[in-house]
This record gives structure tokens, sequence and C-alpha cells, in this order.
RNA sequence: GGGGUCGUAGUUCAGUUGGUUAGAACGCCGGCCUGUCAAGCCGGAGGUCGCGAGUUCAAAUCUCGUCGGCCCCGCCA
């Protein structure tokens, strides 16, 4: 740290920066009374600023000022300006836990410059607070050494990611906030139009048509750190505003973006944590990681891989899978190495994550040591069945198995949670581990089962995969894009694909989700317009800045590396977010309440 | 929209089968103290048991409702 540059009329130094070296120099600081300990006849002060701390003495008998009085009345976090002399700390008495333990500053004079109320909770990271009150007090939460650390390492994130797209000349291109609503995807966040009575702006979930029409404008290589909303439900990695490392670039394909986006990755890790990853990422196709792991983010730091077993159960004496298969369904399970000695709490912990899951429950085997086995279904199943799953699934000796039946859709839902939940609860998860993934050739649309309308997995601009195309009116479900999404350690961190630029495709597409041209013209209009003036190739990918910081942190909430995130409630705690407003301001906007509350 | 879990002093928590004046630690306030660093010692103050009903002679404790924090399902193109 440069402590010249960080001199103001108020300091000569930080709270950080003092070393051995400044011995006998005079120095002034400012900052926050962190913890005092009050002897009478001496009082040490540890002072805090974003820096560091350093340890202030007041003496009774050196200090030229009567601090008597004044160092008395500290208390935490007073803000105060004092200025004194560096010496090095008596010998014994050297902190090692301090950057600046060596050192002391003997004060000649203090001033308080800010009192403080006795603070709610207390700010040393010593025991946890819950994370209502924290939120409510979020300015003092923030001056805590953790997320001054968190929000200075997203910090060099950004930086590190912005250097990083110039150096490939990319250019930052703002977009509008003020966007026209959208009703695919998520749920808008409408702002009232008040010139435009009736209707309504809609916040954006992201640059998307915006970025694509940069493309159709020349831009080439754009790119955005953006922030981006949607009204939908929080979750430990979700906020209703959140923020997007945005790229979109022409004439590329799926292998630019994606050797892009490593780089970037690479380039993140290494200026924030000095951490050398190797890219290429391991890739897989959507329906081999459905396969194999049940989920399209799958946490591959650990194995744990689905087996489908439905050839050993086929035939068996248990009706509930033979019906399974018979309607088109499987049997699939994992094996969880060692874990035979499970005791029946433990399984029936199991069989309850099953039933969370919406299935009605899952079936164990437990693999003895004389290779008998042991099952939830044993008294309904004879053992050379047992003997076949095991075999199928490459189970041993000591091992135990769990298998769900059911469509694949139900089968992999169950097991991409079991196999998440025993990995922890076996401790296969190394906290070190990044395991980078890129998900390709997601199917282009999925159906709804309830209504049966087709909807776009990723967005209705993704390009079907070419040798698709044929099948984008017979057979949409079997139609894949040209979309990916790469995935750290079970966290989809960013997701992109290659756009269609050409004005005929996109309408098939917009037909193929049931949205007439006419609906079609209403609401995008301006982009097939803009398409229809050159539009060149092109694609992109957004990253999930909250989540990349929230893992470089090595946390598991976004609202860490957040400063002022809302509740899972959707409130914000310590300005009381959303508020009431007047009915006059309503009016003005053409808009009636019709919830009183 | 649904499920789980939690809500007691400023904070983190304990509180038995429903039964006397609701406790502890830390913090806070006062005093003592010249080498501490989560300082120490002595003393003190501090409670709408989230809120509202109900059951009961009696509710922090039981019941119902409600509000809020956190986690999850649905949702998140």
């Amino acid at each position: 740290m440069d402590s010249q540059k960080l001199q103001t009329q108020y300091r000569t130094d930080t709270c950080g920066g003092l070393r051995k070296e400044d011995d006998g120099r005079e120095v002034t600081l400012v900052g926050w009374v962190f913890r005092w300990r009050d002897h009478g006849g001496i009082v040490f002060i540890d002072m805090r600023d974003r820096y560091g701390v350093t340890q202030i003495v007041f003496d009774r008998n050196s200090a030229e000022q009567d601090i008597d009085s004044l160092a008395h009345k500290l208390r935490s976090e007073f803000v105060i300006q004092v200025k004194g002399q560096v010496r090095p700390r008596p010998e014994g008495t050297v902190n090692e836990s301090l950057p600046t333990g060596e050192v002391e500053v003997s004060a000649t004079h203090l001033e308080i410059i800010s009192e403080s109320e006795n603070p709610p909770f207390r700010l040393d990271d010593k025991g946890e607070v819950g994370e209502d009150i924290r939120l409510q007090y979020r300015y003092l939460d923030l001056r805590r050494e953790e997320l001054q650390r968190y929000i200075r390492i997203r910090h060099d994130a950004v930086i590190a990611a912005r250097k990083y797209m110039d150096t490939l000349s990319f250019l930052d291109i703002e977009t509008p906030i003020l966007c026209k609503p959208t009703p695919e995807g998520a749920r808008d966040f409408l702002v009232p139009a008040r010139m435009h009575p009736g209707k309504f702006y809609a916040l954006p979930q992201s640059p998307q048509i915006y970025k694509q029409i940069l493309m159709v404008s020349g831009f080439d290589r754009y790119y955005q750190i953006a922030r981006c909303f949607r009204d939908e439900a929080l979750r430990a990695d979700r906020q209703l505003e959140f923020t997007q490392i945005d790229i979109e670039m022409s004439f590329i394909d799926e292998d630019d973006i994606i050797k892009v986006t490593e780089g970037l990755m690479e380039t993140i890790y290494r200026q924030t944590l000095g951490i050398e990853l190797k890219p290429p990422f391991v890739r897989m196709g959507y329906d081999e990681c459905m396969e194999l792991y049940g989920i399209d983010r799958p946490d591959l730091r650990y194995d744990l891989q689905i087996k489908d077993l439905s050839d050993a159960f086929r035939g068996c004496e248990f009706r509930v899978f033979n019906q399974i298969l018979d309607t088109g369904g499987r049997i699939r399970g994992i094996v969880v190495p060692g874990a035979a000695g499970y005791s029946r709490k433990e399984l029936d912990d199991i069989n309850a994550v099953a039933v969370d899951m919406g299935s009605k429950g899952c079936v164990w085997q437990r693999v003895g040591g004389g290779g008998e086995h042991d099952s939830s279904i044993k008294n309904i199943v004879s053992q050379p069945y047992f003997d076949k799953a095991a075999e199928l699934a490459g189970a041993s000796r000591g091992d135990l198995l769990v298998f769900v039946g059911g469509p694949d859709s139900l089968t992999s839902k169950v097991l991409a949670r079991l196999r998440q939940y025993l990995a922890a609860r076996e401790g296969l998860i190394d906290k070190n581990k990044l395991s980078f993934l890129w998900v390709t050739d997601f199917p282009l649309f999925e159906r709804d089962e309830a209504t049966g309308a087709l909807s776009s997995s990723h967005h209705p601009f993704t390009s079907p995969h070419p040798e698709d195309l044929d099948k984008l009116e017979s057979e949409p479900e079997k139609v894949r894009s040209r979309a990916y999404d790469i995935v750290l350690n079970g966290y989809e961190i960013g997701g992109g694909s290659i756009r269609i630029h050409n004005p005929d495709v996109q309408r098939r597409i917009f037909r193929a989700l049931g949205i007439s041209d006419e609906q079609a013209e209403y609401k995008f209009g301006f982009l097939l317009k803009a398409f229809q003036y050159g539009a060149p190739p092109h694609g992109g990918i957004a990253m999930g800045m909250d989540r990349v910081a929230m893992l470089l942190c090595g946390t598991d909430s976004i609202r860490d590396v957040i400063p002022f995130p809302k509740s899972s409630k959707a409130s914000g705690l310590m300005e009381d977010a959303p508020a009431m407003v007047e009915e006059k301001e309503l009016l003005e906007l053409h808009i009636r309440k019709i919830v009183k509350k």
C-alpha cells in the first residue's frame, strides 16, 4: 500500500501501514476505536481503518497533552484523530497477529471527531450474529474485517475483468435501465411511465436485446458490468437485482466465446487469489450431464455418478418397479462407497431428502462384508436382483446403493439432490478444489408439463443447432441449441449462446413458441427490423458476478458479497424498502392501489 | 403459492412436567489498576419472552393466527 497516496489533511498514514522502519516518525492517524484496554495510568487503543489496526498508547507521564480526561472517554467506534510518535514496542509486547504489531504510536494529541452509540453487536468477528440484525445495521456489519475483505476481493475481480476485456479490445458500452417489458422469462420489474398513461417500462432482466443490436451496429466486441433485475423468489444465490459481466461478440462461434470466458476466469482467479487455473475446462453435452449427474450444473468436485439399474430389476418381484419400467421410466441409483454401515436413522434421513424432492421415496441396498445384500425391499425382491444391481452399479462389499424409480425427470431431480446430500454427509467435498465445467448442447425448448406449451430453455434468440433445423416444426423438443453454461462447483456462474442472426429463423422460433407474427412484431419488432439491415453472426455470454465473487470469497451466500442485499422475503432491512407512497404520487402515475394494508 | 426451522437482556444462548422474583456469558455503566492486545479485578443497571387471540387458578412453556430472519420446493427466458 502506497501510504503517500492515502495522505490527506486528516492523516499522514493509515492504520495498517506503520512498520518498525517508521521508528521515530511523527504521524497523524484517523480511524475508529476498535478496542481499548484502559489500565488507569496507561491506555491502549486499537485504532482501525480500512487498511488495518494500529495500537495507540496514552501514557499519563510521557504525553505532552493532558490526555487523561480525553482517553478515558473513548468508546467503541468513536472516530478519532491521533497525533504521536511511532516507536517500537517494548520487548515481549510485540503482537505477532497484527501486521503493525511491531510498533505502536505514542499519542501526544487526541481529538474525538465523532462519537458513537454503543454498537448493537461486536465488530471483531468473535461470535455469530443473526443476519437480520447484521442487515439492519449493515453499515456496521460492513466495517467488519470479513466483509471488508469480501468487498475488496470483489473489487479486485471487477478490475481484473475490466483490464482483461480491454486488452482483448472489448468496449464497455452502457444500455438502458428503462426498457421495454418482455413477458417471456422471468417476471419483470415494471416502472410506470408518467408521460404515457397506462404504459410501463421494465427494468432489464439482462441487456440481451440491446447487446445484440450493438452487434448489428458493428461494435464487434461488447462488454458491460450490468445490473439486472428479476422479480422472482430469492435464494442464497439469487437476489432481485444482481450483476452480470455481460459479453457479446460478432464473427465468432462457441469456441471463441468459451476461450474468452476461460481466459476471463483464469485472469480473475490469478489477479484476486493468485490461483492458476488450467483451461480448457471440461465440456459435457447436456444429455450426458443429465444422465450422469441428473442436473445441468453438477458439482464435479466429487464423483458419485448416477447409474442406470433398470436392467437389474427388470422382471423382479416388486410391482412398483415393473410398472415404472413398463411405462418408460427407469430405476437409477448411486453408489456410496463404504457407506453400508449407515444406521436406519441415516437411511430414513436419505429417504426424507428423496421425498422432499417429490419422489415417493428411495430404496437402499447395502452390500455386506460377505457380499450379502440388505435392503429396504429385501422382503419383496430376491437376492439375485440385488446381485445384478450391485454388479451394474459397480458396488462392492461395504458400499451403499441408493436408487429411485420413475420418469427421468423425477429420478434426475431426486438423485441430483441425493448426490449432493450424500457427498456432504460423506465429507467428499474438497473445499479447495475448483471444478469448472462447460455444459453444451442444451435442448432449444422445454415443454411445460402442466400447459403443454413450449418455451425457450435459454431465451428465444438462441440459435438452434444447424443439424436440427429441419426438426424445428416436426420434433421441436429434439432440437438442440447452441447454448452453453459454465458451472463451478455446482453453481451456474454463467451462460450464453450463439444467437440467431437470420430473421427467417427467428420467426420460425417465435412460431414454435406459439408467438404469432403480430405478437413477435409488437414485442421484438425492433430487433427483427435491425436484423434486416445486415446482422453479423454473433453470440455471447453473461457471467454471474455475484456468484463468482461469492465463490472467490469462499462463502455460500451472495449476500456476503453484496453491500446492501435484500432479505429472503425481498425487504431492505436497513432502509425498510419497499415502502408506501403518497396517493398523489400514484395519481400522477395513473396507478390505483387495489390492495390496502 | 407451499414446506422446514428459528424468534427470551444490546449480542449469543439456557430456561425441566405449565407453578415463587426468567438466568448465564459477552457487551454496557461505575470504581480500581502503567505494558495490555477478546486486558484483569470489584460492583451495578438492563426483559413487551416477536405480535395477537385462546385454553388454564396460573403460559416464555400448550393451541390457533400473524409478522419477521434463514434454508428449500415451485418460480428464476
